[in-house]
RNA sequence: GGGCCGGUAGCUCAGUUGGUUAGAGCGCACCCCUGAUAAGGGUGAGGUCGGACGUUCGAGUCGUCCUCGGCCCA
């Protein structure tokens, strides 16, 4: 039959995503065409709103945790920008440390080259490169993932005008008196010969050496305690030359025991605490004991002991100290103390008057101040220390224990306490902690319970050591005086090396001439100049200070900082810390922060378990866009899953809302046109396509609604089921007939038509930052021109579109049409009927639903071919009756009909 | 080992101040259509709300313990 008088959907939208081919195409496209420039130049003059970017680390391809983040970060951007605002993003990279630095180093000894012998300078160039290199690789796949920016004029931590800042940053602390020089035992690594940062710091097992070691009494006011042994249990025997004190707890009980003698233990009488007495006897296999006496801890008051090693010159005091880390958790009750080993051992000595003193150099070896161990490294002593304990009989037992300790993140060796000199920013000096807390207090955070976070890391942390042993890095611009000792505080120093910096980079702090920093007004021998570097948190922490306040298109503080969870302990604790300390408030309005991405068991992801899935692999797969729909559809407060499972999951979804713009685009033969929502007659529209305005209108205020509270997941599930419940399987279903059989010029098909256009733009505009690129290739298809829509903002919807009294009537009506439906659905599973266009549905209502169905095309609403209804006289319920239509089956519209129909080329004969 | 957060259908998520037979979409099964067709429509089956105990007339929702997972810390 001629199908002439039919208008069926035809569109060069193709059902096929081919993400893979085309998403790169659509960015050579925005980078032809300056999209980002133009959305920027046009959007001039609009309120801010500016997300500052955490600097991922330059080094290594991106994985799954870095591109979740950039996308909502993205997505945010987006968002705003489309509402209206001016959101723009700076993309940076944070390039100083040791990462890069190991790798340098890497590159060395596979080319036998010596680090101590190249110039430092050459050195720092070759790190500078290296992160110039991964920014660039980032920058690409960053792109990739559909994430925009100003990626032309990023920022990094190594440009000289960065190093220029952290050095002003950093004065400001210098000269405020906050920044002071402490001597503190640290997270030490002999491999790297470095300090370590917590966030450096790795828990593995580890195998210790344990032993049993006794302390003679020498004095104590108690004489029970004369003659007796003090009993300790350290899992580092190594520390053991360093030992200056004992620590007990006054509130913990005490026994003297009288024991048998030991293979390395002559002695008769040991002290240590009741409640560890048997698994000391057990653990020391002792074969007879006797307790004689117990007692408080208090009575260790005034004790002084006898250094086990005496007899090699260890000829000093060892007191007693009460300290209140000591506990029952294992050991004996009695711990050693190391001032440079430990930093509850520091501490305790310290408030005595014991100073820690330069036990072991920074490759690990023991220094002069230890006695005969001299030269022998730290990993090698403990046998001699075992040795050596045997051979006076101070030992009990010695013995091996699997535990957790720290190690390296780099080269996973295990690290030690050391004392060293370094540089501290104080949190009570100028009440940086307090500042940090109210500072908290004036934040949103999305979710709410990273405050929390937050708060208990800033009420708990220790001062904020800044230094770090290193070369590449900002140097610590600090002379110190070689007659005082105490550091030169001048602006004017500072300054000249902040511009000197800025100029030509940090480089030439390692090099230059002092003269050239210290300036006129000091003699440069009079100084010794620092060559610490600053630790990388500073760095990164200070990015406020030389993106948000030095470039004129952002603002400070920042709308967003938007990280990971664990960077409450990172980028916004030492963010958040830099800000407080120079300027007294955060450098951000709000934080949000996200899980961590996990495989679809909750797992995570390691290269040992097998489960890693690369972004990579699911841009081939898939393409960005269905990766933005997983970020989009996850709960980022919590954890992210992801698999091939899942992925695929989202796939589907995003197949659906793509054949929704599939079926628009086929019935306006691709062409659309832009409609003046304000001047929409919605009065003249028949109640269906009122009602479809009305939910757009509720759409748009749930979206609006979601967006102010960054809840991604529940609008982009209220997008999917527009597409799929309300259009798909309601309007188009419905509207099917009227498009593809009316005429041309009928008003209800015009009617339609306008509807059509006006959903396309909505869908479109409000998808458009997630589905960045599907969107777009459909505004392309539209629009052949240059423009993009990610140019355009959201539309505005004129508030007459809402009319509750009709959503809440066709609310009603679907409930009918369920019913009808179930009804439909029982002659079509006995074979009476197939499509529903072969049903004639009887209608049995009360009044109020019987008046609900006046004035409607109710053939057209239940898509059969005749309806009927009538008023029920006695029962209250709904019934539907079905029969199977007789007549013959209009060729045009496909109702089975035993007369013509108004249309004129309606094909019954 | 400690602190914090979390565990609701196969998947992604809703579940207001504790209150009737725990919801949605997707997926799945079955059916229909063949004028959105590697599409579309309809119907339906899926959950002892991680486990145990407790508070309560009543608990997915409150408490305790356990378990699994994640982050942070040691």
């Amino acid at each position: 039959m001629s199908k002439e008088n039919l208008h069926l959907p035809k569109t060069a939208f193709s059902m096929k995503a081919d993400l893979f081919k085309k998403e790169p195409e659509i960015l050579k496209k925005w980078e032809q065409n300056k999209i980002f420039e133009k959305i920027r130049k046009n959007s001039k003059g609009r309120e801010k709103f500016v997300l500052h970017d955490g600097p991922p680390y330059a080094n290594g391809h991106i994985h799954m945790g870095t591109a979740l983040n950039k996308i909502l970060k993205d997505m945010i951007v987006r968002f705003h920008q489309m509402n209206g605002k001016d959101s723009v993003y700076v993309p940076g990279w944070d390039c100083h440390g040791l990462p890069i630095e190991w790798k340098i180093e890497e590159q060395y000894k596979k080319n036998k080259k010596n680090k101590d012998e190249v110039p430092i300078k050459d050195f720092r160039k070759e790190c500078r490169e290296f992160a110039k290199r991964w920014i660039e690789i980032h920058i690409d796949e960053f792109k990739r993932l559909g994430v925009t920016g100003d990626f032309e004029n990023y920022y990094s931590t190594m440009s000289f005008t960065a190093e220029a800042q952290i050095v002003r940053e950093l004065g400001k602390f210098l000269l405020d008196g906050s920044l002071y020089q402490g001597f503190k035992p640290v997270f030490w690594s002999t491999v790297e010969k470095t300090a370590l940062a917590d966030a450096e710091v790795e828990y593995h097992d580890h195998t210790s050496n344990t032993i049993f070691v006794a302390f003679k009494v020498k004095e104590s006011s108690k004489d029970f305690l004369k003659d007796t042994n003090i009993i300790i249990w350290t899992t580092t025997p190594w520390t053991i030359p360093a030992n200056k004190a004992l620590a007990f707890n006054d509130s913990i009980e005490y026994a003297l025991v009288e024991i048998s003698n030991l293979e390395h233990f002559k002695e008769e009488k040991i002290v240590v605490a009741s409640n560890l007495l048997d698994s000391i006897i057990k653990s020391c296999a002792i074969e007879k004991f006797k307790v004689l006496k117990t007692f408080s801890g208090l009575d260790f008051t005034g004790t002084i002991c006898e250094h086990p090693f005496k007899k090699l010159g260890y000829d000093f005091d060892v007191p007693m100290l009460e300290a209140r880390f000591v506990t029952l958790e294992q050991g004996t009750g009695i711990v050693h103390c190391a001032p440079s080993h430990g930093p509850d051992d520091f501490n305790l000595c310290l408030k005595h008057n014991i100073p820690s003193k330069y036990t072991i150099d920074n490759a690990g070896y023991y220094t002069d101040e230890i006695p005969h161990f001299t030269k022998t490294h730290v990993f090698k002593a403990d046998p001699i220390v075992i040795d050596k304990l045997k051979e006076f009989k101070r030992l009990l037992k010695n013995d091996k224990l699997q535990h957790s300790y720290p190690h390296s993140w780099r080269s996973k060796a295990p690290l030690i306490y050391r004392a060293t000199p370094q540089w501290f920013i104080s949190m009570e000096k100028n009440s940086l902690r307090e500042k940090a807390i109210k500072a908290i207090n004036e934040t949103t955070f999305y979710p709410s319970k990273g405050k929390e976070r937050l708060l208990s890391m800033v009420e708990g942390r220790p001062d904020w050591c800044v230094s770090r042993q290193r070369s590449w890095g900002v140097p610590l611009p600090i002379f110190i005086n070689k007659k005082t000792k105490e550091p030169l505080r001048d602006q004017k120093v500072v300054d000249r090396i902040a511009e000197i910096y800025e100029k030509e980079g940090s480089d030439c702090w390692f090099t230059d001439d002092p003269k050239i920093f210290l300036g006129k007004n000091y003699n440069a021998d009079d100084y010794e100049k620092l060559t610490d570097i600053v630790e990388v948190w500073f760095d990164s922490g200070s990015t406020h200070s030389f993106v948000l306040e030095k470039r004129k298109d952002l603002k400070w503080p920042a709308d967003m900082y938007l990280e990971g969870s664990d960077q409450h302990r990172g980028w916004f604790h030492s963010s958040l810390l830099e800000s407080c300390g120079t300027r007294g408030r955060a450098p951000f309005e709000s934080i949000l922060s996200h899980g961590f991405v996990v495989d679809g068991k909750g797992m995570k992801m390691s290269k040992s378990a097998g489960n890693v899935i690369s972004p990579d692999d699911i841009l081939k797969n898939y393409g960005a866009d269905i990766l933005r729909a997983w970020v989009a559809s996850s709960d980022y407060a919590e954890d992210l899953r992801i698999d091939n499972t899942i992925l695929a999951q989202h796939a589907e979804s995003y197949r659906k809302i793509r054949n929704t713009f599939r079926f628009i685009l086929g019935n306006l033969q691709d062409k659309f046109e832009q409609q003046d929502f304000k001047k929409i007659d919605i009065n003249s529209f028949t109640e269906l396509e009122r009602y479809m305005l009305g939910r757009l209108s509720d759409l748009n205020n749930s979206i609006k609604n979601n967006l102010k509270n960054y809840n991604f997941h529940k609008l982009y599930k209220e997008l999917l089921n527009f597409c799929n419940l309300e259009l798909s399987s309601f309007y188009f279903d419905i509207r099917k007939d009227v498009l593809y059989c009316d005429d041309l010029d009928s008003k209800k098909r015009k009617d339609c038509i306008i509807v059509l256009n006006i959903i396309l733009e909505c869908l479109l505009k409000w998808l458009a930052p997630i589905f960045v690129f599907t969107t777009e290739e459909i505004f392309n298809l539209l629009n052949k021109n240059e423009n993009s829509i990610h140019e355009t903002a959201y539309p505005e919807i004129p508030q007459n579109w809402k009319d509750e009294k009709l959503d809440k009537k066709w609310k009603n009506l679907s409930e009918i049409k369920q019913v009808a439906n179930i009804a439909i659905e029982e002659k079509r599973s006995s074979k009476e009927i197939g499509s529903s266009l072969e049903a004639d549905i009887l209608i049995y209502l009360n009044a109020k639903e019987f008046k609900l169905l006046d004035g409607l095309d109710l053939e057209e609403y239940f898509i059969t071919s005749k309806v009927s209804k009538i008023q029920n006289q006695i029962e209250d319920k709904i019934k539907i009756e079905v029969k199977k239509s007789i007549g013959s089956k209009c060729t045009l519209c496909w109702k089975i009909l035993n007369k013509k129909c108004e249309r004129k080329y309606c094909g019954i004969i």
